[in-house]
DNA sequence: AATAGCTAATGGTCTGACCATCGGCAAATG
DNA sequence: CATTTGCCGATGGTCAGACCATTAGCTATT
């Protein structure tokens, strides 16, 4: 004899979803029939639904939005999350995450090198026209600059490190644009990041890994000294 | 103007009990108030509160224990958790996954090698002994391993990198073991895999950062090699 | 002393209701 | 005719109460 399977009703809902999801039936983007719907399909009580619903939420498989309906959503993959809840417990530790992403993107850049697509690098150059173009435009120029480090991520074709970095990059952002909102430094420090983006870019161009990784490391380390003693301070 | 902030009942609830765990005010195994009760404390439904549970359930931080209560995790649960997911791992995410742990561990090492204290080294001296002895005893063996990989982490002194390598290896261990388990190259490979954690320490302990991270790249690339190949099959 | 049976407590589930919000439609407005 | 305004239904979010299955602990019987 062996202890009978306890099977419980969210979960039951939550490995049918799941699997639907999986089997690409349901498709990011696409709408779920309403809860009193599926109560009915699944012929189980609000509540059970609603707390299946609830933690594929909480895996970032689904989203509700009030009034309209609950939508699978495409960002959000399973270990992508699971990874993020890993140091859920103990953030508050910039420095440490900070120095985590120094770490990531200039692994990144070495394995871009050898990976990048021509479609990878074409982006990339996009990108830094774009920075180019928005020297006088701060907003524009972060979000090329943030673009062109997540093209960075994308071409190592490693869907683990992209989201590792996206993350890490979500929870930096804010004394990221803090540190270059600073008027006096503003211009220069534009020229000078412009010029680091390109050395790495002919890297990545001429597929230098360790050179990639290099400029890489030395670009993040200049542009975030002061975003260091911030976070000391 | 900016978006109003829209903060859901349960999203509340489940940030004051992970800032609790987090705390340390609760305490693994220690047990939550009955449901009933906490509605009353936190002046919610029971709804909601249940769909807050089950979410921190789902994440491997409660347990619920039918006619006992609510109890919290150790971490040890969380690994298990993980591994009811663990089929949605598909190859080429286990890929990248096992890529990403790759690098993770060499710059740790690198790390390591610059930051670890006497103790630190005298932990992984430790756990190279309980690798000696265990040679015989596949289960302690692999446990040694696994502790030596975690000091080592734990050595450069960043929780955020710590957390990363911690959890990834929860991920691969199910195929880490499968990969170990096969009698026929069990002997040699630990002998092996034993001289490596010896070159690794070793790196450590002359504080050679570049030999460290070689080393585990080295070590990694070889232990992993036919978990590369299970993966492709 | 050991066991069977009872009782209260607790998590799990179901039901019905109400509220806030959103989308769409029709009437009113210029 | 184009635009705005107000209304209505649908939907997710929340709440309250009830019942069930299981568990622990106590009690009485053997």
């Amino acid at each position: 004899m062996r202890p009978v399977q306890r099977t419980s009703v969210s979960d039951a809902i939550i490995a049918q979803i799941t699997d639907l999801i999986e089997r690409n039936v349901l498709k990011p983007g696409d709408r779920l029939p309403p809860e009193r719907e599926l109560c009915k399909r699944f012929q189980v009580g609000r509540s059970s639904l609603r707390e299946a619903l609830r933690s594929l939420s909480m895996m970032g498989l689904l989203e509700g939005r009030v009034g309209e309906g609950t939508f699978v959503c495409d960002k959000g993959q399973y270990v992508e999350r699971a990874l993020q809840w890993g140091f859920l417990l103990d953030r508050k530790k910039l420095q440490d995450l900070s120095e985590t992403r120094m770490m990531l993107e200039s692994q990144n850049a070495y394995l871009a090198a050898e990976r990048a697509t021509p479609a990878d690098l074409a982006a990339m150059a996009d990108a830094l026209a774009g920075m180019a173009e928005g020297l006088a435009d701060a907003g524009r120029f972060l979000a090329s600059d943030l673009q062109f480090h997540l093209l960075i991520a994308r071409a190592t074709h490693n869907s683990i490190l992209y989201s590792l970095l996206e993350t890490t990059r979500n929870y930096l952002q804010e004394w990221i644009k803090e540190s270059l909102a600073e008027p006096s430094l503003a211009g220069p420090r534009a020229e000078l990041s412009l010029a680091q983006h390109r050395q790495i870019l002919a890297a990545l161009q001429r597929r230098d890994a360790e050179a990639a990784r290099q400029a890489m490391a030395a670009h993040i380390q200049s542009s975030s000294g002061d975003l260091a003693e911030k976070v000391r301070g």
